[in-house]
DNA sequence: ACAAAAAATGTAATCGATTACATTAATAAC
DNA sequence: GTTATTAATGTAATCGATTACATTTTTTGT
């Protein structure tokens, strides 16, 4: 394989002319610079990164970190980094840590072994030592951790989730379930808060019975809504996520309990499926692109110290399609 | 940031043998090797893998080239991929194509400047060099060429279609329309080829007014839907995936043809909503965890040459559920 | 046309881990 | 106890691109 010292010859040049030519492109004569891709072309040469990257102390590669591949909610995110990315030269990985936070240390020594520049992560299933302030560049979008001082992007979980909860009320509802994610997951937390309070504000009070919890997958949603349906009488089900509210859609179909007509449901996020199944899916839209672009944005900030790089909240819209529909008692 | 000649002075020894106890553990006695681990945790030692990757000519990863991230199709494969990766101590880096060759490119050029042995395409897209057989490391899943040398793992789609228009007319379909993808793709001529062989042993003309074709998304999938319906009256519809699939019985429901009672559907890969829509869909499993643990193991003898890598093939299953019914003319 | 400033290019050190080869220490063989 | 073997360690070259610094060439100003 052809290396600079090739190409220098070939061109009848340095190498250190032949690293300009290729770097820094307006420091070489026009001249040199046309003899010096020549010379690249014949000799078919690619630059080793990893001796750029060893002299360079960069890699300009960002990985990111995805809990779980099969969640098609990440997609547009990822997109979104990788429109920035791309303008800034960047490339980006992606790495499923499968919800293991053995995995996703594994991505994060990516950064110590100087083989990526930082990280966007999309999950807070995180090694302690990330809480912990630990010097690396790190952004996380969507989730986040109490009381840690990484910069984050995401959403305002609780006043969507309020919101979502308020037009329940608004259309007659009274007796709404909800199932919930993981709750030790801070967004999950907040996300039963703004439940909590809308009901509260309504002089509802929340009853335990009509909670369940899910980990956010088809089948968790499935069996959490039988789960709920023996113990507790709804005509609305708030949850989570679309793909849990699918799961609680089909097992609502499968005991007789047809939606919308004798039950509500609300996803949360928006995924593509969200308006093809039947009935459609009244859901809280994400704006994953943004998302994934500030991400982005805010990690070149941490890496380039341009300013200290800050927390950002985006909105969110509920899109209120078929699967809610208004309840009057009889 | 410590580096291994600090390690070296910490301990006392010469950096050859910091490497050793790195890297062949065996070759550095139990005592020194003690002495090189703990001031290694003394100085918070992380190896520069650029460095080691240049001495090395090799960086212990793999790419994975997926189409599009957001088709949950692909997710399992990945996992699959990772298995056999975490067990040779190789990393797994995922790179989005977003169905664009020129970014396929900048993945493949990972591996062209060391930063990456091999790659393992999911997608087709791929620039004419690789077609032309160019040297390097490359395993293609699911996807293939005609008549390129490239070592695939995939299934028989000519087969798995067969097999699926045959059911059809076993419970007594006639009239069956097809929603196919791209034509220019292989596998997708494959599949009309299994659809139009099976048309053919029951004598039924494959009459191109059903047949249209889409671009394997829901909305695609939905919008040929209501293309066929103006021009074509059937009582079955083979769609070339999952999502393309829900997509058409959204727009079956939206004009009033109940399915399975009225109309059939089939879809193709078995993804995880498959059995949580309205009806259940029946639909072709493909074993897509065999399929990345194939293909990196494929790619593993493609790397070590260990022997010529060859095709695999791997089996499908038709799975029948509750969106397809026996029809009987009345 | 000449000095000064700016642009282009070259020389060689550098990034950090690895490893061929050389040397020393430990063990085995007789 | 001496030599032959083997194991352990050290020395220094190496991977390939970059860049500080030095040198040469070109341009500018008068």
């Amino acid at each position: 394989m052809a290396n600079v010292k090739d190409v220098a010859k070939l061109a009848g040049v340095s190498t250190a002319t032949v690293s300009r030519a290729m770097t820094h492109p307006e420091k070489v004569s026009e001249k040199t610079r046309k003899k010096v891709q020549s010379a690249m072309l014949e000799c078919g040469f690619s630059p080793n990164v990893s001796a750029r990257n060893l002299r360079r102390c960069e890699s300009k590669t960002v990985i990111v970190i995805l809990p779980d591949i099969a969640n098609q909610f990440f997609a547009d995110i990822v997109r979104g980094i990788q429109i920035i990315a791309k303008k800034n030269d960047y490339k980006v990985l992606l790495g499923d840590s499968v919800h293991a936070v053995e995995q996703a240390n594994a991505y994060i020594d990516l950064v110590k072994t100087k083989q990526a520049d930082g990280i966007i992560s999309l999950t807070s299933e995180l090694p302690e030592e990330v809480k912990e302030g630990i010097n690396i560049p790190i952004v996380m979008a969507c989730e986040y951790f109490e009381n840690f001082p990484v910069p984050t992007v995401r959403i305002d979980n609780y006043t969507a989730s309020k919101n979502a909860i308020d037009y329940l009320l608004d259309i007659g509802h009274k007796r709404i379930a909800c199932i919930t994610g993981p709750m030790d997951n801070p967004i999950c937390v907040a996300r039963k808060n703004g439940y909590r309070q809308s009901l509260e504000n309504a002089s509802l009070e929340l009853d335990e019975l009509a909670i369940d919890s899910g980990d956010f997958s088809f089948h968790s949603g499935y069996s959490a809504f039988h789960r709920l349906y023996k113990q507790y009488k709804m005509t609305a089900l708030f949850c989570f996520n679309d793909m849990m509210a699918l799961g609680a859609m089909r097992a609502a179909f499968e005991v007789g309990l047809n939606v919308p007509e004798k039950l509500s449901i609300i996803g949360f996020d928006d995924l593509p499926f969200a308006q093809y199944t039947t009935p459609q899916l009244t859901t809280i839209q994400q704006p994953q692109l943004q998302i994934g672009k500030t991400a982005m944005q805010t990690l070149l900030h941490v890496l380039f110290d341009e300013k200290a790089a800050q927390d950002t909240i985006l909105p969110t819209q509920l899109l209120v399609r078929s699967s809610t529909a208004s309840y009057s008692e009889k």
